[in-house]
RNA sequence: GGGAGUUUAGCUCAGUUGGGAGAGCAUCUGCCUUACAAGCAGAGGGUCACAGGUUCGAGCCCUGUAACUCCCACCA
C-alpha cells in the first residue's frame, strides 16, 4: 500500500494538478459523438489576487463541471482574465506617482507599455491560484479581454452597433468621478447615505422687492444655474412665472420658470436649475430652451466660469459660497440633511453628475429581447427571484454610458478628419479620411467601459464573429455561476448583448450564489480586515478542505460564513475518508479484489449498497439543481454514518474470521463501495480522492475521467436492508444497556432475546457478539424462562434481556423502565389522537391512516411487555 | 418611495408537492475497541419571530405585524 498513515496534502495537491494537466484531462476538443457542456469563466481582474469570493466561485464552477464531465460530457470550462480598464488603470497611475510621474507626462504610447509590462508580470497571478484551488478549466483556451480574438469581437461588436444606429455619441449628463477623471456608467456608481445640509437660499426678482427661495444640497453649482422651477399649479408663485430673478453672487438674471417635475410640497417648492451639473435639471432645461453652464472642470475645480471661484475644488468653493451668500443675505436657512451621495465604484470618490460629450448604448431596443428570453425560460436564473430583479433592472435601464476616459482598454474605434472633420466609424484602422482624402486622422481619444468587452465574454472566446467549430459545437453556453453582485453589471449585459450579436443567449442556466462572510456574519473587506486569503488556507490545510469548507452548506442565492471552525470540521471529514480508505487499502494488501458481481453478498452488503445506490439519486438529483449544500450534506450521512460507523464495523467480524471466500467478498464491496463514494466526491474534494483512487488495486487511471456512478433501481434490497437495520437496532439496544446501567463495552455479557426473528438473528448473530461484545445469544419465548437478574430493553419485534448480575440496579431498573414506559404511552396519546379524529380518518389518505393504526398496535404491545416488566419487578 | 431575503436547539444552518421537529459545532456522560482521540458510543437542549386564517392536520399555504439584512430609485 502506497499511502502515508496521516491525511497530508501537501504530499500529493500539486503533484495530482500537474498529472491532470500533463494528461490534458482539462482540455475541451468538439465531438461530435459526446454531448457538450460549458462553462465560461467570470474572468477575474488582472489586478486581482485570489480571494474568499474567487474560491467559492471557482469551487462551485469546479464541482459542476468535474460532475458533468465525469458523467461523459464532453465538458469545456474555459477561462480567462479581464483587463479591468479603471482598476488597473489606477494602480499604473499610482506606480507612476510613486516614480514621481504623472500619466500625462509620459504620454499614451509609454503608458500603455507600462500596463502591458505590468499585465505581463501580475496579469498572471490569480490563474495560479485558480489552478491552486484545483480548477480543471482548459488552459490551452485561456483567453484575456484585450487580446487579439477579444478585441476583434469588441470592434465588430461596435461598429455594428453603431452602424445599426445602437451606438450615438451625445452630449448628455453622465456620472463623472473627479479622481479618475473619467465618466463612469450608471451601474458603476455606488450610493450611500452621508449627513449633510439643505441650504435654503433666496433669489431676488428683478425690480422688485421680492424674493423666491430655494433650497440646494450643493451651492457650488448655483453659478450654473440658469432658472428657477415651480410647480404650474402653485399658487404661491401666482403672476411670478416668467420674470426674472438675480442669481446671488453671480448677479446674472435667470428666468422664473414653471415645470410639472417640481414637487410644490418639498422645500420651498421652487428648485434651481443647473442643466450642466444635474440629470433631472437637464432635462427641465431641454423642455425650456435654457442655456447650460458647465461651471466645473474634469478634476473637480471650478472652472472660468464660476467667475471668482475659478480654481477652487468644489468642496472648497461649497464652504465659500456658503459663506459669501450668508455675506450678502442671500442665505435664508441652513437645515440639516441626509441623503444619498453617489460615490465611485473604484476610488469612492463622490461622483458628479456633469455634462460631457460621451459614447452611448442606446437600450430601449435591446432590452425587450433579453428579458422575453427569460420570461420564455430560454434562461433560467437559480435561485429563481433573480428573474424579478433582473426584469426591474431591465425594465427602468437608461442608455450605457460606454466610453472612458482612460488609456487602458479597447479604443474606441472612430475616427476624426482634422480637415473636413469626417467621423469614421471602422473595424479596421482608418489612415484616409474617406470624404476628403486626407491623412490627417485621429482616432478618439477613449477607451471602452471594461464591462463593454465582459459582456461579449461568452463567444469572443469562442471565436465571434467567425463561426468556428468551437461556436457551433460550444455555444450557446450551459452555465454561468456568479455572485447577485454583479447580475447588472455583466450578465444582464451578457444576455442582450448576444442576442444582438449571436441572435442567441449566452447560457442556458444562471447560477446565482451569495459572499462569503466572516465567522461573525460581516462582509468581509480590506477596510475591517477580517479578508481571509484562500491561498494561506490552502498552504495550512490544503485546498480540498478549503473547497469542501466553502461549499459545505451552501444555498444558491444566499451568502455564506466561514470560519475556523467550519474549517476543522471539514478538516475532520476529509480526515475520516482518508483513514477509511486506509483501511480499506490496508486490508487489500496480497488480495485479489473481487468484482462485486462476483461476490456472495450478505444483508450488510445488500444494505449497504441499497444506502450507496439511494445516496446516488439523492446526490445527482441535488447537482441537477445545483443545490450543492443539500448533495454534500447526504453524501456526508452516507459516507460518516453509513459506511463508516455502521458498515466498517460489520465488515470487521468477517475481515478479522479466518474464512478466506467471506473475507474476499466482504473485501470486494468495501472496496466497490469505496470507490463509489471516491467518485461521487471528486468533484468537490478532488485531490484527495484521487490520491486514494489510484491506490485502490483494480481502479484504472485517473478518477477524474472516470464514470460517474449511476443510479440502479436493480440495487434497492428493500427487505435485506430493513433486515439489517433490525440487527443494527439490536446492537444499539444493547449499547444502550450497557449506558445506562455502566456496564463497560469491553465486559463481555450473554443476551436473552424473545424474537419471531431467530433465522435472522442466527445469521447475523456475528455482528451482535462482535460489535455488541455478547457473549452467547440464547433465544426464548418469553421472559418467564428466565430466574436470573437481567436489564431489559423492549424495541419494535424484539425483547432484550441482558443478565448482569450483581451488576443489576432493580430501582434504577425501575426507573429506567418508567421512562421508557412514559415515552411509549406518549406515542400511543398521539397515535390514539389521530385515529380519534373523524377527519383524519375520513380525509387523510388511507396509507397514511393504516400507518397510524400499525404503528399504534406496536406501540400498545411495547406497552404492555414494559408494564410486565415493571409488575415483576415491583413483586420481588 | 419600490422590491427582495431572513427570523427553527447556546452558535451556524437543513427541513424538496402540508402528515410524528433535524444535522454540524458547542455542552454533559462513558470509552486509548488493532482505519481514524482530527476518533467511538450515548445524553440533554426547540410556544419553528408574533397574531389571525385555510385544513382532519401548518415550520411549510394565505393575510397582517415586528425585527434584521440587502438591492433598486433618488424630491432639489
Amino acid at each position: 500500500m502506497n499511502i502515508s498513515t496521516t491525511y497530508n496534502p501537501k504530499e500529493f495537491e500539486d503533484r495530482i494538478y500537474k498529472e491532470w494537466n500533463d494528461n490534458e484531462y482539462f482540455k475541451a476538443t468538439p465531438n461530435p459523438d459526446k454531448v457538450p457542456f460549458t462553462i465560461v469563466i467570470p474572468p477575474p481582474n488582472i489586478t486581482g489576487q485570489l480571494h474568499m469570493g474567487h474560491a467559492l466561485d471557482n469551487s462551485i464552477q469546479d464541482a459542476v463541471v468535474r460532475f458533468k464531465r465525469m458523467q461523459g460530457y464532453e465538458t469545456l470550462w474555459l477561462p480567462g482574465t479581464d483587463h479591468a480598464s479603471i482598476a488597473t488603470e489606477v494602480k499604473i497611475v499610482d506606480a507612476l506617482r510613486e516614480e514621481g510621474l504623472s500619466k500625462e507626462e509620459i504620454g499614451r504610447e509609454e503608458f500603455l507599455k507600462r500596463a502591458w509590462a505590468w499585465k505581463d508580470k501580475y496579469g498572471g497571478r490569480i490563474v495560479e491560484q485558480l489552478k491552486r484551488l484545483g480548477s480543471s478549466c482548459d488552459w490551452s483556451r485561456l483567453s484575456f479581454t484585450m487580446d487579439d480574438k477579444c478585441n476583434r469581437a469588441v470592434k465588430e461588436v461596435f461598429v455594428n452597433l453603431y452602424e445599426k444606429g445602437l451606438i450615438y455619441q451625445g452630449k448628455r449628463i453622465i456620472n463623472w468621478c473627479p479622481t479618475c477623471k473619467t465618466a463612469l456608467s450608471d451601474a458603476e456608481v455606488d450610493y450611500s447615505e452621508e449627513s449633510s445640509h439643505l441650504w435654503h437660499v433666496r433669489y431676488k426678482l428683478k425690480d422688485e422687492d421680492k424674493y423666491v427661495c430655494v433650497a440646494t444640497t450643493r451651492p457650488e453649482t448655483m453659478l450654473g444655474d440658469t432658472a428657477v422651477a415651480v410647480n404650474p399649479k402653485d399658487k404661491r408663485y401666482e403672476g411670478m412665472i416668467g420674470k426674472m430673478l438675480i442669481l446671488p453672487l453671480a448677479n446674472r438674471e435667470i428666468p422664473l420658470i414653471a415645470d410639472e417635475y417640481v414637487e410644490m410640497d418639498f422645500g420651498t417648492g421652487a428648485v434651481k436649475i443647473t442643466p450642466a451639473h444635474d440629470p433631472n435639471d437637464f432635462e427641465v432645461g431641454v423642455r425650456h430652451n435654457l442655456p447650460v453652464i458647465r461651471t466645473m472642470n474634469d478634476d473637480g475645480t471650478m472652472n472660468e466660469l464660476a467667475g471668482a471661484y475659478e480654481g477652487l475644488d468644489r468642496f472648497e468653493c461649497r464652504k465659500q459660497i456658503v459663506k459669501d451668500l450668508e455675506k450678502v443675505g442671500a442665505l435664508v436657512e441652513v437645515e440639516d440633511y441626509a441623503h444619498n451621495v453617489g460615490h465611485c465604484y473604484r476610488c469612492a470618490s463622490s461622483v458628479e453628475p456633469i455634462i460631457s460629450k460621451q459614447w452611448f448604448v442606446k437600450m430601449d431596443g435591446l432590452a425587450k429581447p433579453a428579458i422575453d428570453v427569460v420570461k420564455k425560460k430560454s434562461i433560467k436564473f437559480t435561485p429563481e427571484r433573480f428573474t424579478k430583479i433582473y426584469y426591474n433592472w431591465m425594465n427602468n435601464i437608461k442608455d450605457w454610458c460606454i466610453s472612458r476616459q482612460l488609456w487602458w482598454g479597447h479604443r474606441i474605434p472612430a475616427y476624426y478628419c482634422e480637415d473636413c472633420g469626417e467621423m469614421t466609424v471602422s473595424k479596421i484602422d482608418v489612415t484616409t479620411c474617406p470624404k476628403c482624402n486626407s491623412t490627417k486622422i485621429k482616432q478618439d481619444e477613449d477607451v471602452l467601459d471594461t464591462w463593454f468587452s465582459s459582456a461579449l465574454w461568452p463567444f469572443s472566446t469562442l471565436g465571434y464573429p467567425e463561426l468556428t467549430e468551437d461556436i457551433k459545437y460550444f455555444y450557446p453556453t450551459d452555465l454561468l455561476v456568479t455572485g447577485y453582485d454583479i447580475i447588472f453589471f455583466w450578465v444582464a449585459r451578457m444576455i442582450f448583448s448576444a442576442l444582438e450579436h449571436t441572435g442567441r443567449i449566452p447560457f442556458k442556466d444562471v447560477l446565482i450564489h451569495g459572499l462569503v462572510r466572516d465567522a461573525q456574519g460581516r462582509k468581509m473587506s480590506k477596510s475591517l480586515g477580517n479578508g481571509i486569503d484562500p491561498l494561506e488556507i490552502i498552504d495550512e490545510y490544503g485546498a480540498d478542505t478549503l473547497r469542501y469548507t466553502l461549499l459545505n452548506g451552501i444555498a444558491p442565492g444566499s451568502d455564506t460564513r466561514f470560519s475556523k471552525d467550519k474549517l476543522e470540521g471539514s478538516r475532520n471529514y476529509i480526515n475520516k475518508i482518508w483513514n477509511a480508505s486506509r483501511f480499506v487499502l490496508m486490508n487489500c494488501e496480497g488480495r485479489k479484489i473481487k468484482d462485486i458481481k462476483d461476490c456472495k453478498l450478505t444483508v450488510s452488503d445488500k444494505w449497504i449498497i441499497s444506502k450507496l445506490n439511494q445516496t446516488v439519486r439523492k446526490v445527482t438529483l441535488n447537482m441537477g439543481k445545483y443545490e450543492i449544500g443539500i448533495a454534500l450534506s447526504d453524501l456526508q450521512e452516507f459516507v460518516w454514518n453509513d459506511f463508516c460507523d455502521w458498515y466498517i464495523e460489520l465488515s470487521k467480524p468477517y475481515l478479522y474470521g479466518d474464512n478466506e471466500e467471506v473475507k474476499d467478498n466482504v473485501l470486494g464491496v468495501l472496496v466497490y463501495v469505496l470507490t463509489n463514494i471516491l467518485k461521487l466526491l471528486h468533484p468537490y474534494i478532488p485531490f484527495i480522492t484521487e490520491e486514494i483512487y489510484q491506490n485502490i488495486p483494480n481502479a484504472k487511471g485517473s478518477i477524474m475521467v472516470s464514470e460517474y456512478p449511476r443510479y440502479n433501481s436493480k440495487l434497492n434490497y428493500k427487505k435485506d436492508a430493513e433486515n439489517a437495520e433490525y440487527v443494527m437496532s439490536i446492537i444499539k439496544s444493547i449499547r444502550q444497556i450497557r449506558v445506562d446501567t455502566g456496564c463497560a463495552p469491553s465486559k463481555k455479557v450473554d443476551l436473552y432475546i424473545v424474537t419471531e426473528n431467530k433465522r435472522l438473528i442466527e445469521k447475523c448473530s456475528v455482528y451482535i457478539e462482535k460489535i455488541a461484545n455478547i457473549g452467547k445469544i440464547n433465544f426464548i419465548s418469553s421472559k418467564d424462562e428466565l430466574d436470573i437478574k437481567v436489564v431489559s430493553q423492549i424495541i419494535d419485534k424484539a425483547e432484550l434481556y441482558v443478565p448482569l448480575g450483581e451488576l443489576v440496579d432493580f430501582k434504577k431498573e425501575l426507573v429506567r423502565l418508567n421512562d421508557e414506559l412514559k415515552k411509549v404511552e406518549a406515542e400511543i396519546a398521539r397515535a390514539n389522537g389521530k385515529l380519534a379524529n373523524r377527519g383524519f380518518l375520513d380525509k387523510a389518505p388511507k396509507a397514511l391512516v393504516d400507518a397510524e393504526r400499525e404503528k399504534c398496535d406496536k406501540y400498545i404491545e411495547m406497552r404492555n411487555k414494559i408494564t410486565q416488566n415493571i409488575k415483576e419487578i415491583e413483586q420481588m
